[in-house]
DNA sequence: TTCAAAAACATCGTATACGAATTAATCGTA
DNA sequence: TACGATTAATTCGTATACGATGTTTTTGAA
């Protein structure tokens, strides 16, 4: 009867494996963080923006792997809080430029020292570290580009 | 000026690849099962239900890696849908008892099915694969178990 | 036996995410 | 130069997540 795929396990599935490791990250950061208001994804925001200068919307959404849907919102409330700056640009008003400001410059360098440290902290061995990125990169380009097989429920009563 | 920590780079960072590539698999799975219902959330808990058999909502939290929290509303839906039933349990009632239907099985025979597939087409190298999963695992129970580094803004104007 | 503490779920408030629909501005081309 | 496509950003509806809190039931020690 055991002639199922080995996806019968769920520790056996990479992808849960990432689902579940991604989670326990998130919990990590909101523990390192929440003093602050600041989250993980504040952070990769402020790590993309400070990274790449002043830039679109659109285009902070393609460094930060964030929809620009997802970001409208969170950049609003980081301007509020005083993080970055947003404006419509002059030659195009349909684009917002965004930029960080040396508040958001502060801040981001103190959570990249936590993070650091978090990380250094969990003592993970470089090599593998190196390695296992490399395959994950891989891995988001052939999910990205895949085309997902359909799952129906017909006839399903 | 360069003598900041290889944190300068999103990408180099295993965080940001496990958050990464997990948005990319949900989209994944969100197309897959998009004409059903179903979620990859969901999908977990039914693997985890029907490989465990009828067991308890923090039972079932544990194995599948989900807070019950997170799960109540989630059982919710999935026992309006059908593929689940929720009953006090009769010696104990604070304990609800979680029960996958015949309906749900062949809801999961066909998503496993689905899955499994979609994982073949990728192409991956099964030693990487279960390297990483080790890895991974590895990683997670580290991330679980740290202290994490306390951020503070304080003094930032 | 009582009654505070603990356990098991559920609910609440907040924060991401994403596809789809909307709005406003710009482009292309007839 | 009109005016339908395109583009950029936002808004909307829905689905996770999680910490904190609330509710009900059960335990355990005085």
């Amino acid at each position: 009867m055991d002639q199922a795929p080995n996806t019968e396990d769920l520790k056996q599935l990479l992808c849960f494996n990432i689902y579940s490791l991604n989670r326990a990250f998130g919990r990590y950061y909101q523990a390192a963080f929440s003093e602050t208001g600041l989250t993980y994804p504040k952070f990769v925001i402020l790590m993309a923006l400070d990274a790449g200068g002043p830039m679109s919307v659109s285009a902070l959404s393609t460094r930060a792997g964030v929809e620009s849907n997802t970001l409208s919102p969170l950049l609003k409330k980081m301007a509020e809080f005083g993080a970055l700056t947003r404006q419509r640009a002059e030659d195009d008003e349909r684009r917002v430029e965004v930029a960080i400001t040396p508040k958001g410059e502060e801040m981001l360098k103190r959570a990249r020292n936590v993070v650091e440290q978090g990380f250094q902290e969990l003592g993970l061995n470089p090599k593998q570290i190196t390695d296992t990125i490399e395959f994950l990169e891989a891995t988001h380009a052939r999910v990205e580009n895949a085309e997902p097989p359909k799952l129906s429920f017909d006839g399903i009563k």
